[in-house]
DNA sequence: CGACTATATATCGACCGTCGAAGTATGGAA
DNA sequence: TTCCATACTTCGACGGTCGATATATAGTCG
């Protein structure tokens, strides 16, 4: 299996915009999914770091809000080629269904 | 997170034309992800196991060839109902990257 | 005023699904 | 005869998601 997985994508798919903190990407993907995806605290972080390491996205700025940190995160170009590349695959794999093509039953 | 993992998908995917067995499975979803998805043993009959429990799945016949089984399976009419609905939120995910309409940026 | 919810980050163990390998078996090609 | 394609089973390792817990503040509702 190649592709990223769902969490990823929206992630990345939460930050083409403009650089979030983690809970304003939470907030975003269930807003762009329409209320389907509910990013789990704990799959936010993990996935960030994997992402900060994958240089697919990287710290933005820290802010201080109320004596605690506010860190925002920002997509890198590598990150946007790739989520650009997941879509497009996405796109393929929905037109299986949605557009049969290929059908055997000449 | 809500939806399938992409291998399930493929698994009902590959199994819409008609009845396949187990390797016919794999092969059919190389082709028809174009080489994409090329699922692993173990996690085809796990996943084929877990969707005869879901009721997305079901066996179709058993053949026996040179003393060996080989189980075609069928894909259900909630498996068709699922697949359908996957597509359906594949699709929207692939549009807020490949057709944006949202833009903040007024 | 007290309870609850939203905002916000960090961390950890449990669990689920994928992967790859080993085992078993046959037929055809090189 | 060695190797590859076909074909199913099982199992351990690994990666990623989930939910809970901890911590902290501000606002709302009764």
């Amino acid at each position: 299996m190649i592709g990223m997985t769902e969490a990823t994508y929206f992630i990345l798919v939460a930050l083409m915009e403009e650089p979030l903190h983690g809970y304003g990407i939470i907030k975003r993907a269930r807003t762009q999914s329409l209320g389907e995806v509910d990013l789990a605290v704990g799959t936010l972080y993990s996935a960030l770091d994997r992402l900060s390491e994958a240089g697919w996205v990287r710290l933005d700025r820290e802010e201080t809000v109320n004596g605690r940190p506010r860190r925002y995160y920002r997509i890198t170009d590598d990150g946007a080629r790739a989520v650009r590349a997941q879509a497009a695959r996405l796109q393929r794999a929905a037109a299986l269904v949605l557009r049969p093509s290929g059908v055997t039953s000449a």
